[in-house]
DNA sequence: GTGTGTGCAAAAGGTTTGCAAGAAA
DNA sequence: TTTCTTGCAAACCTTTTGCACACAC
């Protein structure tokens, strides 16, 4: 593994000093080819099952947030139980599967892009969010 | 104010007896032409300040949850800080000004209804949320 | 009278904060 | 040695719950 080292390197370019929660919260969510969806309370879980590590909660929302700020993690709005996270930082949309309670990244063929007809003055779009929400269909159930 | 009969009717034929609290909720909701989003602490506020009348916070949140199952309100996803309901519960589109932290409702014109090309077997869309997150224009700044 | 709704306070869950101890520069 | 980071516990906020009392029917 000496993603390390680029670890080290992304963290020092953000002005984050590399710390050893900050380079393992960095494994947990970055070295998967595929990118993933997680709460706080998920990825504390994973260091300390899969990692065998235990980092603070706090440490964690500081880092997470961290993260965010820098442009390495997106915040997705689902609802208001708690914040959802998404290290799919590319422009996308999500399909939400209420029955699954599964969150789904849609390709780009998927959804069309959203055209904006509205007179934005002084104002500029920071982003275009879908959100489709799926349920089970009753009329063709089995 | 013969409005309040047809609140009282409105709740007996969803099957909800016509509470004082409840015939109140309806007034501070839905007296005014215009629709409006809020949140629950929002709720109880307008309904100590401008109504004067002390409801307790279970009962307001028991309330709103009963009208949105009843499909009174709608709720919306901003941000996971806490719930914001929707007094306009056709569909609808929002954008969000980050600047004002002030939710509007989009015009139908102004987001073009949105495409999904996804083979959806045996699921159903049950809502398309389009949320666009607007911020002062920084290039072009007064 | 019976069943539902209300209000209070306590509890629960997620998130934030203050501060002393520890690690990085 | 200075500054940033961590970890813990306490605090905070929104939301939910349990239960006695009150109200609608």
């Amino acid at each position: 593994m000496n993603n390390n080292s680029n670890y080290i390197e992304k963290l020092r370019n953000s002005g984050l000093r590399p710390t050893r929660q900050r380079i393992k919260i960095c494994e947990a969510l970055f070295n998967s080819e595929d990118t993933f969806h997680f709460t706080i309370s998920d990825l504390t879980k994973i260091i300390l099952e899969k990692m065998n590590e235990k980092i603070s909660l706090a440490t964690v929302y500081n880092t997470v947030h961290a993260f965010k700020n820098k442009g390495y993690l997106k915040e997705i709005s689902i609802n208001s139980d708690k914040s959802y996270f998404d290290t799919n930082i590319t422009d996308h949309h999500h399909f939400y599967d209420e029955d699954k309670n599964q969150l789904i990244d849609a390709q780009n063929h998927e959804i069309d892009s959203v055209k904006i007809n509205k007179n934005l003055t002084n104002k500029k779009i920071k982003s275009v969010e879908v959100l489709v929400r799926l349920a089970s269909d009753n009329q063709n159930q089995n």
